[in-house]
DNA sequence: ATGGCAGAAGCATTCTGA
Protein backbone atom coordinates (compact mmCIF):
# COMPACT_ATOMS: atom_id res chain seq x y z
CA UNK A 1 0.00 0.00 0.00
CA UNK A 2 1.14 3.26 -1.29
CA UNK A 3 1.08 6.40 1.34
CA UNK A 4 2.10 9.92 0.83
CA UNK A 5 2.00 13.31 2.11
CA UNK A 6 2.38 16.71 0.64
CA UNK A 7 2.49 20.06 0.92
CA UNK A 8 0.60 21.18 -1.80
CA UNK A 9 0.38 25.57 -0.94
CA UNK A 10 -2.81 25.80 -2.39
CA UNK A 11 -5.27 23.17 -3.62
CA UNK A 12 -6.59 24.80 -6.46
CA UNK A 13 -3.47 26.28 -8.03
CA UNK A 14 -1.70 23.10 -7.69
CA UNK A 15 -4.52 20.87 -8.58
CA UNK A 16 -3.39 19.65 -12.32
CA UNK A 17 0.18 19.02 -10.49
CA UNK A 18 -1.97 17.16 -8.16
CA UNK A 19 -3.57 15.01 -10.49
CA UNK A 20 -0.54 14.50 -12.58
CA UNK A 21 1.32 13.16 -9.72
CA UNK A 22 -1.62 10.94 -8.44
CA UNK A 23 -1.50 9.26 -12.47
CA UNK A 24 2.52 8.78 -12.08
CA UNK A 25 2.27 7.60 -8.44
CA UNK A 26 -0.55 5.77 -7.68
CA UNK A 27 -1.31 6.33 -4.23
CA UNK A 28 -3.59 4.50 -2.08
CA UNK A 29 -3.74 7.48 0.44
CA UNK A 30 -2.68 10.83 -0.23
CA UNK A 31 -2.54 13.43 2.57
CA UNK A 32 -2.51 17.17 1.48
CA UNK A 33 -1.00 20.10 3.60
CA UNK A 34 -2.03 23.85 2.94
CA UNK A 35 -5.07 23.35 0.85
CA UNK A 36 -6.19 26.83 1.53
CA UNK A 37 -9.70 26.69 0.93
CA UNK A 38 -12.27 26.11 2.37
CA UNK A 39 -14.37 22.64 2.32
CA UNK A 40 -17.23 23.89 -0.01
CA UNK A 41 -14.48 25.50 -2.15
CA UNK A 42 -12.76 22.08 -2.50
CA UNK A 43 -12.14 20.49 -5.46
CA UNK A 44 -13.76 17.19 -4.72
CA UNK A 45 -14.63 15.85 -8.11
CA UNK A 46 -11.42 15.67 -9.85
CA UNK A 47 -10.28 13.10 -6.87
CA UNK A 48 -13.40 11.17 -7.16
CA UNK A 49 -13.40 10.58 -11.09
CA UNK A 50 -9.74 8.81 -10.37
CA UNK A 51 -11.44 6.70 -7.46
CA UNK A 52 -10.82 8.18 -4.43
CA UNK A 53 -12.98 9.64 -1.95
CA UNK A 54 -11.59 12.71 -0.01
CA UNK A 55 -12.15 13.49 3.78
CA UNK A 56 -11.32 17.44 3.93
CA UNK A 57 -10.83 20.04 7.06
CA UNK A 58 -10.01 23.17 5.67
CA UNK A 59 -10.45 27.20 6.18
CA UNK A 60 -10.05 30.60 4.25
CA UNK A 61 -6.65 31.20 2.81
CA UNK A 62 -4.61 29.23 5.57
CA UNK A 63 -4.01 25.90 6.58
CA UNK A 64 -6.33 22.80 5.37
CA UNK A 65 -5.86 19.24 5.54
CA UNK A 66 -7.29 16.97 3.32
CA UNK A 67 -7.08 13.01 3.16
CA UNK A 68 -7.45 11.34 -0.38
CA UNK A 69 -8.22 7.61 -0.08
CA UNK A 70 -9.29 4.48 -2.70
CA UNK A 71 -10.49 3.26 0.20
CA UNK A 72 -13.18 5.13 1.82
CA UNK A 73 -12.03 6.08 5.62
CA UNK A 74 -13.56 5.12 8.77
CA UNK A 75 -13.96 6.99 11.79
CA UNK A 76 -12.80 10.52 10.50
CA UNK A 77 -11.70 13.65 13.02
CA UNK A 78 -10.86 16.53 12.45
CA UNK A 79 -8.42 18.18 14.81
CA UNK A 80 -7.89 17.07 18.32
CA UNK A 81 -11.39 16.10 18.77
CA UNK A 82 -11.32 12.72 20.41
CA UNK A 83 -9.78 14.03 23.40
CA UNK A 84 -12.84 13.66 25.96
CA UNK A 85 -11.27 14.84 29.04
CA UNK A 86 -9.21 17.56 27.42
CA UNK A 87 -11.29 18.93 24.78
CA UNK A 88 -10.85 22.72 26.62
CA UNK A 89 -7.10 22.37 26.49
CA UNK A 90 -7.90 21.82 22.84
CA UNK A 91 -10.35 24.69 22.40
CA UNK A 92 -7.51 27.23 21.38
CA UNK A 93 -6.26 25.15 18.37
CA UNK A 94 -9.90 24.87 16.80
CA UNK A 95 -9.48 28.15 14.56
CA UNK A 96 -6.42 26.82 12.53
CA UNK A 97 -7.72 23.88 10.65
CA UNK A 98 -4.17 22.05 10.81
CA UNK A 99 -5.29 17.96 11.90
CA UNK A 100 -7.69 15.02 10.00
CA UNK A 101 -7.28 11.59 10.77
CA UNK A 102 -8.81 8.64 10.20
CA UNK A 103 -8.59 4.64 10.25
CA UNK A 104 -7.92 3.11 6.69
CA UNK A 105 -7.24 -0.81 6.29
CA UNK A 106 -6.47 -0.95 10.11
CA UNK A 107 -4.36 1.31 10.27
CA UNK A 108 -5.26 4.75 11.94
CA UNK A 109 -4.13 7.85 9.94
CA UNK A 110 -2.63 11.24 11.09
CA UNK A 111 -2.42 14.04 8.45
CA UNK A 112 -0.66 17.29 10.30
CA UNK A 113 0.42 20.40 8.81
CA UNK A 114 2.46 21.19 11.81
CA UNK A 115 2.66 25.61 12.57
CA UNK A 116 6.14 26.97 11.12
CA UNK A 117 6.50 29.33 14.35
CA UNK A 118 7.99 32.26 12.59
CA UNK A 119 11.30 32.81 15.07
CA UNK A 120 12.47 31.24 18.40
CA UNK A 121 11.11 34.81 20.48
CA UNK A 122 7.83 34.69 18.19
CA UNK A 123 4.29 34.48 19.61
CA UNK A 124 3.80 31.65 16.91
CA UNK A 125 6.86 29.78 18.22
CA UNK A 126 5.03 29.40 21.54
CA UNK A 127 2.05 28.49 19.57
CA UNK A 128 3.95 25.52 17.56
CA UNK A 129 5.54 23.97 20.81
CA UNK A 130 2.23 23.76 22.69
CA UNK A 131 0.22 22.17 19.01
CA UNK A 132 3.17 19.81 18.71
CA UNK A 133 2.29 19.22 23.01
CA UNK A 134 -0.98 18.52 22.19
CA UNK A 135 -0.01 16.82 19.23
CA UNK A 136 2.08 14.59 21.50
CA UNK A 137 -1.21 14.02 23.56
CA UNK A 138 -3.43 13.23 21.00
CA UNK A 139 -1.32 10.48 19.29
CA UNK A 140 -1.21 8.75 23.53
CA UNK A 141 -4.67 8.71 23.10
CA UNK A 142 -4.41 6.30 19.99
CA UNK A 143 -1.52 4.74 21.23
CA UNK A 144 -3.52 3.67 24.24
CA UNK A 145 -6.13 1.67 22.72
CA UNK A 146 -3.02 -0.06 20.44
CA UNK A 147 -4.23 1.24 17.18
CA UNK A 148 -1.15 0.77 14.32
CA UNK A 149 -0.42 4.89 13.34
CA UNK A 150 1.46 6.39 10.51
CA UNK A 151 1.35 9.92 11.13
CA UNK A 152 2.54 11.78 8.75
CA UNK A 153 2.57 15.84 6.74
CA UNK A 154 4.38 19.17 7.13
CA UNK A 155 6.48 19.33 10.47
CA UNK A 156 8.19 22.01 10.26
CA UNK A 157 11.18 20.24 11.65
CA UNK A 158 14.20 19.20 10.82
CA UNK A 159 14.68 16.28 13.25
CA UNK A 160 18.94 16.23 13.15
CA UNK A 161 21.29 18.22 11.14
CA UNK A 162 21.66 16.10 8.55
CA UNK A 163 18.25 17.41 6.77
CA UNK A 164 19.82 20.88 6.50
CA UNK A 165 21.65 21.90 3.51
CA UNK A 166 23.73 24.61 5.61
CA UNK A 167 23.26 23.35 9.58
CA UNK A 168 26.13 25.73 10.74
CA UNK A 169 24.19 28.56 9.39
CA UNK A 170 20.63 27.01 10.44
CA UNK A 171 20.97 25.34 13.70
CA UNK A 172 19.11 26.18 16.75
CA UNK A 173 17.57 28.57 14.60
CA UNK A 174 13.28 28.18 13.49
CA UNK A 175 12.81 24.44 12.50
CA UNK A 176 16.32 23.54 13.54
CA UNK A 177 16.10 24.18 17.51
CA UNK A 178 16.19 21.86 20.56
CA UNK A 179 13.07 22.95 21.88
CA UNK A 180 11.16 22.03 18.68
CA UNK A 181 13.19 18.62 17.96
CA UNK A 182 12.32 17.79 21.88
CA UNK A 183 8.68 18.58 21.32
CA UNK A 184 9.00 16.56 18.04
CA UNK A 185 10.34 13.47 20.15
CA UNK A 186 7.77 13.84 22.83
CA UNK A 187 5.09 13.71 20.41
CA UNK A 188 7.37 10.05 18.13
CA UNK A 189 8.07 8.99 22.32
CA UNK A 190 10.34 6.23 20.45
CA UNK A 191 7.11 4.55 19.57
CA UNK A 192 7.19 5.72 16.02
CA UNK A 193 9.73 5.86 13.47
CA UNK A 194 11.20 8.15 10.81
CA UNK A 195 10.35 6.15 7.45
CA UNK A 196 12.92 7.83 5.52
CA UNK A 197 15.50 7.01 8.00
CA UNK A 198 14.93 3.29 7.66
CA UNK A 199 16.61 3.44 4.45
CA UNK A 200 18.96 6.41 4.21
CA UNK A 201 21.58 7.53 6.62
CA UNK A 202 23.25 10.40 4.76
CA UNK A 203 22.52 14.02 4.73
CA UNK A 204 21.67 15.94 1.26
CA UNK A 205 18.06 14.67 0.63
CA UNK A 206 15.26 17.56 0.97
CA UNK A 207 11.24 17.55 0.84
CA UNK A 208 11.22 21.90 0.78
CA UNK A 209 13.44 24.30 -0.93
CA UNK A 210 12.81 28.16 -0.76
CA UNK A 211 10.92 29.91 -3.49
CA UNK A 212 13.77 32.70 -2.93
CA UNK A 213 17.36 32.62 -3.41
CA UNK A 214 17.15 30.11 -6.36
CA UNK A 215 17.03 27.56 -3.73
CA UNK A 216 15.77 24.70 -5.72
CA UNK A 217 18.55 25.09 -8.49
CA UNK A 218 21.23 25.23 -5.24
CA UNK A 219 19.60 22.16 -4.20
CA UNK A 220 19.52 24.07 -0.61
CA UNK A 221 16.73 22.03 0.81
CA UNK A 222 15.51 21.17 4.39
CA UNK A 223 14.09 17.88 5.16
CA UNK A 224 10.88 18.98 6.96
CA UNK A 225 7.81 16.59 5.20
CA UNK A 226 8.39 12.82 7.26
CA UNK A 227 6.17 9.72 7.51
CA UNK A 228 6.59 8.12 11.22
CA UNK A 229 4.87 4.88 11.47
CA UNK A 230 4.33 2.44 14.64
CA UNK A 231 7.21 0.58 15.42
CA UNK A 232 5.80 -2.85 14.51
CA UNK A 233 4.95 -1.85 11.12
CA UNK A 234 8.52 -1.12 10.38
CA UNK A 235 9.22 -4.80 8.96
CA UNK A 236 6.85 -4.31 6.59
CA UNK A 237 8.03 -1.06 5.47
CA UNK A 238 9.92 -1.40 1.95
CA UNK A 239 10.37 1.92 0.35
CA UNK A 240 10.38 5.32 1.62
CA UNK A 241 11.11 7.63 -1.00
CA UNK A 242 11.38 11.96 -1.36
CA UNK A 243 9.99 12.66 -5.22
CA UNK A 244 11.44 16.09 -6.12
CA UNK A 245 10.57 16.06 -9.71
CA UNK A 246 7.15 18.16 -8.73
CA UNK A 247 9.71 21.00 -7.44
CA UNK A 248 10.91 21.35 -11.28
CA UNK A 249 7.25 22.08 -12.10
CA UNK A 250 6.20 25.14 -13.55
CA UNK A 251 4.73 27.21 -10.64
CA UNK A 252 5.29 24.15 -8.03
CA UNK A 253 4.59 23.79 -4.29
CA UNK A 254 7.90 24.49 -2.61
CA UNK A 255 7.68 21.24 -0.93
CA UNK A 256 8.10 17.66 -2.59
CA UNK A 257 6.02 14.66 -1.68
CA UNK A 258 7.17 11.83 0.10
CA UNK A 259 5.73 8.63 -0.32
CA UNK A 260 5.99 4.68 2.02
CA UNK A 261 5.55 1.52 0.44
CA UNK A 262 3.86 -0.99 3.37
CA UNK A 263 3.21 -4.50 2.81
CA UNK A 264 0.12 -4.97 4.42
CA UNK A 265 -0.98 -8.31 3.16
CA UNK A 266 1.96 -9.72 5.61
CA UNK A 267 -0.05 -7.10 8.46
CA UNK A 268 -3.52 -8.41 7.82
CA UNK A 269 -2.11 -12.11 7.62
CA UNK A 270 -0.44 -11.20 11.26
CA UNK A 271 -3.67 -9.52 12.83
CA UNK A 272 -5.91 -12.21 11.21
CA UNK A 273 -3.86 -15.97 12.56
CA UNK A 274 -6.43 -16.51 14.46
CA UNK A 275 -8.71 -16.74 11.12
CA UNK A 276 -8.79 -18.43 8.44
CA UNK A 277 -9.67 -15.39 6.47
CA UNK A 278 -7.26 -13.59 4.25
CA UNK A 279 -7.88 -10.23 3.31
CA UNK A 280 -6.70 -9.31 -0.17
CA UNK A 281 -6.03 -5.72 -0.65
C1' DA B 1 19.70 42.35 9.99
C1' DT B 2 17.10 42.26 5.76
C1' DG B 3 15.09 40.63 1.68
C1' DG B 4 14.24 37.51 -1.63
C1' DC B 5 9.31 34.45 -3.66
C1' DA B 6 4.56 32.76 -3.66
C1' DG B 7 -0.70 32.50 -2.65
C1' DA B 8 -5.12 34.57 -0.98
C1' DA B 9 -7.96 38.36 -0.61
C1' DG B 10 -9.38 41.71 -3.52
C1' DC B 11 -7.92 45.46 -6.67
C1' DA B 12 -3.36 48.36 -3.60
C1' DT B 13 -1.47 46.39 -0.64
C1' DT B 14 -1.18 43.46 3.41
C1' DC B 15 -0.84 39.07 5.78
C1' DT B 16 1.27 34.67 6.10
C1' DG B 17 4.40 31.17 5.14
C1' DA B 18 9.35 28.66 5.74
Amino acid sequence: MLIATWNVNSIRTRLSQILDWINQSNPDILCLQETKVMDESFPVEPFEKLGYSVEIYGQKSYNGVAIISKIKPDNVKKGFYGCKDTDQIFEIFQDQKRLISADINGIKIVNAYVPNGSSLESDKFEYKINWLNSLAFFIDEQMKTGELICLMGDFNIAPSNLDIHDPQKYEGRIMASETERNALNNVLKGKLIDSFRIFEKNTGHWSWWDYRNNAYELNKGWRIDHIYISKELSSKLKSCVIDSVPRANLRPSDHAPVMIDLNLNDLNLDLSKDDDIFFEI
